[in-house]
DNA sequence: AACTTTGTCAACCGCCTACGT
DNA sequence: TACGTAGGCGGTTGACAAAGT
């Protein structure tokens, strides 16, 4: 009783890993590879059950983990990501490579803990809402509320309408090159993928990475969002076309001052279709 | 030095979803 | 369709260490 249903048998060990438990594991995964983590236990001769097996690789053993105090880099964007998609700890951490969500978890609450135990010492923002719970500045743009489609159509359609899909990807901002396209065609690329597949998993966090020039944004995105909007998943062509149109816009640009986190999905939770722009990194507005 | 409080973080719990039967 | 299982996820716990008294 009390016991997690997957691990009912008699003689399970639990609580913190020997190093030894440690060694039969690596050897397994190392050798073997995983599968079907259930059946890890018994073939690498340990007494646990395969979750627990599972979260000891995932989050101490494999070998690209990263260790370690986070870098102000990775704060910020933990810090950004939050406000924008809130406690996703698995989506945070595939931003930050190598860290896990256990980790990130971890790092916010005590994080939390301690500006709640200070509050407003050395706080240097300058939006009083971010201390109620760390959201990042909510700035509406109610001129770029583009979706149309009624509640029932979102139901509907398998895809929602994509305005421009940026998601950072693995590398950190600063890895966002945007004198070269190689970065915007991986993104675009990743863009396509993701509304073929996975569309629904990914729509809450959407970036515009481009100087906030909000007519020239609104210019850009309704042509597009109209195009997309309900007809399936976007072509690789679809997409050339949306890089094309990008690579333009952004020439036609002097500079560039951040990325913008735009949570589409917000304004749907309620009912109500609104889009709005959560924050901004690592420029300030 | 002894004890208490606080902080950190690995691991567990229970819920959820996907998938197979 | 209903059920069972595996794995993914976020919330929470608790062991241990560090800091404070």
């Amino acid at each position: 009783m009390g016991h997690h249903s997957c691990c009912n048998q008699q003689k399970v060990k639990r609580g913190l890993w020997s190093p030894e438990e440690d060694e039969k594991l690596v050897r397994y995964i190392t050798t073997y590879g995983y599968g079907c983590w259930s059946e890890v236990p018994q073939k690498a001769g340990l007494q646990r059950c395969g979750k627990s097996c599972r979260l000891r690789w995932i989050n101490y053993l494999r070998p690209d983990i990263r260790r370690g105090r986070f870098t102000p880099e990775e704060e910020k964007m933990i810090i950004n990501l939050h406000g924008a998609v809130g406690n996703r700890w698995a989506h945070i951490a595939s931003h930050l490579p190598g860290r896990t969500d256990n980790e990130i978890k971890n790092y916010w609450n005590s994080w939390i803990k301690k500006k709640i135990r200070k509050p407003s010492s050395n706080n240097t923002r300058t939006n009083p809402n971010q201390d109620s719970h760390f959201t990042t500045p909510q700035i509406q743009f109610p001129y770029l509320n583009i979706s149309t489609k009624s509640p029932a159509q979102d139901t509907l359609l398998p895809l929602k309408p994509t305005t421009f899909m940026f998601d950072i990807g693995p590398t950190t901002a600063e890895a966002i090159d945007l004198t070269n396209n190689t970065r915007i065609d991986h993104i675009l690329h990743e863009n396509a993928l993701l509304n073929q597949e996975n569309w629904h998993h990914h729509h809450q966090q959407e970036m515009l990475q481009f100087t906030p020039l909000m007519e020239n944004l609104e210019n850009l995105m309704l042509p597009i969002d109209v195009q997309n909007s309900g007809t399936g998943p976007i072509s690789e062509a679809d997409c050339l076309q949306q890089r094309n149109e990008m690579n333009e816009w952004i020439e036609a640009q002097n500079s560039f001052s951040g990325y913008f986190l735009w949570d589409q999905a917000q304004g749907n939770i309620g009912g109500e279709e609104s889009s709005s722009l959560l924050a901004s990194y690592p420029s300030s507005l």
